[in-house]
DNA sequence: CTGAAAGCGCTAACAT
DNA sequence: ATGTTAGCGCTTTCAG
């Protein structure tokens, strides 16, 4: 039906101008909606525009405004459920003020985050939102920041640098879930998370991410406030993909000391360590209990329904978009950023500890 | 640390060529990785580049060259995992190759998507990956297409269009499924599916999805294969979110001739019908039979485990992507794309029907 | 191999 | 209100 199908170069404001009988300069202020423009000028334009099918380029429009209504997400896995729904929370903030969302992801691999602001800020977003993958190899947020580029982190803090924060207060609910586990009896308690680490976790290691680390601080918190031993050597790093989780899961619960609970750092790992339990034929809460980070909907639907750490991961996206595109906006912020707080919903998987170990 | 602190104009190759000592045209050759340069000079650009920390602008860069290396990804709704899961394949697929990935929701709104397209094309993507969310309005994908702009479809084909379609054959495992179902003595089996419709499912109903219609036309043929009316009364479309999913659920289950097995269009429906089920205080399958499209992790951990479609998501994804990729480098289609084949998963949630029916 | 100059499609002064 | 003239930062002729 359309009258041009051949490969045509695409209709400029040029073409409407000439169309339309008017300069280009006038064509492109109707066309773009700013300055000063005629009723009957505008008229004509938009009718040309129309008639030609004219649409903007939107790149050279870019060039000239230095906006590109286009902001940056860079996050270590969209597929695990935590970052989809954050995702959401961004995609949906940003697209009702007009913006686009580039995404990248990175696995968790710092050098392909390095890469992946790069790449965003060579393609000129407005802005970027980041879950850094480390809170210690930050000179490449630092010189996004230093630059002036809005800049918003998401989920987890950054060492030393002072941009916009969006996270939740692990440590306290780290501590108050702990406390819950170690009045049910709990001694050895095991925390899986996919941070990767050099070595194994030790006492002096010092784990390099603010999230994983504010956890095992509320952690430890508890532990010592009970007059109790923290028992580090449950605490395993490095959980990548499926296997590696069973496999630990496994050693967790085999070991001459086993662990009476495990934490799961998050839904995709949750799932590998139900699946591992479930192969070994144990049950929760009677012979392990088990606690996660994250609420999602399927939580609900096991047997028993899991005791999770529900975090309000949606509207974390939201507000990071809305102090992103504040910050785009040359908005300031509005003082420091309500700190999110995540709630423990006890339902049936935390149970007494089945042998009460010393004291 | 930094030297250049101050909010000053980003430095361009007239910067380097100056730095360099010679001529913008040769300094953007060497930078640009293009034409004949001499390693003298290369040396000297590339050497002034780091010097300055010169950056590309990858605008001006696209505005000449007519590619942005960036795509276009049209999706109903990334929270569900079923799209999460297709859209990391793509992100992973097109970086490989360099390309970034512009991520759109829809929320299965036709006029939103129509609006996505729109922009992305704006945005000079150079290609784009639709999950279409209506299969009878598809003029702004028909235009793309004519345009001569690369253009793949996933999940669900377009009517009359003739863009390269990367999906599962639907209608094949639809029909083995139902007549698993029928088997297992079955005849009231429901369908949810969260596709918009005016009007309640009747036996007329056109169903404006490729997927949705291909997974009834199975059911039917499943049906009339035996010589048994299909169930019109148990089909429901707009299945939006959990609360209405729930409602629909009740209805079904309480109905006078109820539904003794209900089968979930994807895992975001299946999470709120077993949810219903669960407070209807029913049990899988004695009470009620469970059937649903994709297979994720937690399906395995419910008691009983859940029967289910299983389709090779991610691999679409990156089919999709490889596709696209292919058109937007000249290549040829390779004949047909391969059909993805879905798979039927026994696990436990289908049992024999409660109450047999008539015949 | 190198450089000067002409664009890409648009917006932004600056006149009128 | 309208038109003219410059650019934005880069790639691309086109001559040397």
């Amino acid at each position: 039906m359309s009258s041009n199908n051949s490969r045509r170069r695409d209709v400029t404001v040029a073409d409407v101008a000439k169309a339309a009988n008017v300069s280009k300069a006038q064509a492109a202020r109707a066309l773009g909606n700013y300055g000063a423009v005629s009723d009957d000028v505008r008229e004509r334009v938009l009718a040309a525009a129309e008639e030609l099918s004219y649409r903007p380029n939107e790149l050279a429009r870019s060039m000239n405004t230095g906006k590109s209504h286009t902001i940056g997400v860079v996050v270590g896995d969209i597929e695990n459920p935590h970052f989809g729904l954050a995702t959401r929370g961004i995609t949906d903030t940003a697209k009702k003020s007009g913006y686009n969302v580039i995404l990248v992801n990175t696995d968790e691999e710092q050098a392909a985050e390095v890469d992946a602001v790069q790449i965003l800020l060579d393609k000129r977003v407005d802005g970027l939102i980041v879950a850094p993958a480390s809170s210690t190899e930050t000179e490449h947020l630092q010189s996004v920041y230093e630059s002036g580029r809005p800049l918003v982190l998401l989920d987890r803090a950054a060492n030393g640098l002072a941009a916009e924060t969006v996270a939740v207060n692990t440590a306290g609910i780290s501590y108050e879930s702990t406390v819950h586990l170690l009045d049910s009896g709990h001694r050895r308690i095991a925390f899986i998370s996919t941070l990767k680490s050099d070595s194994p976790f030790k006492a002096e290691t010092q784990v390099d991410s603010s999230q994983i680390s504010e956890r095992l601080d509320g952690m430890f918190r508890a532990f010592s406030d009970k007059g109790l031993a923290f028992p580090h050597d449950l605490v395993r790093l490095n959980a990548g993909d499926a296997d590696s989780i069973q496999k630990i899961t496994r050693e967790l619960l085999r070991m001459p000391d086993p662990a009476t609970v495990v934490v799961a750092s998050d839904g995709l790992i949750a799932l590998s360590v139900l699946g591992a339990i479930q192969d070994l034929g144990l049950s929760i809460p009677e012979d392990v209990s088990f606690l996660m980070y994250d609420d999602f909907a399927w939580t609900r639907l096991t047997t028993p329904p899991l005791t999770v750490i529900a975090q309000p991961v949606y509207e974390m996206g939201v507000a990071a978009a809305n102090a992103l595109l504040r910050q785009i906006q040359g908005r300031k912020a509005s003082g420091t950023a309500p700190a999110f707080e995540a709630r423990l919903i006890h339902r049936g998987s935390v149970g007494p500890a089945k042998v009460l170990s010393n004291s």
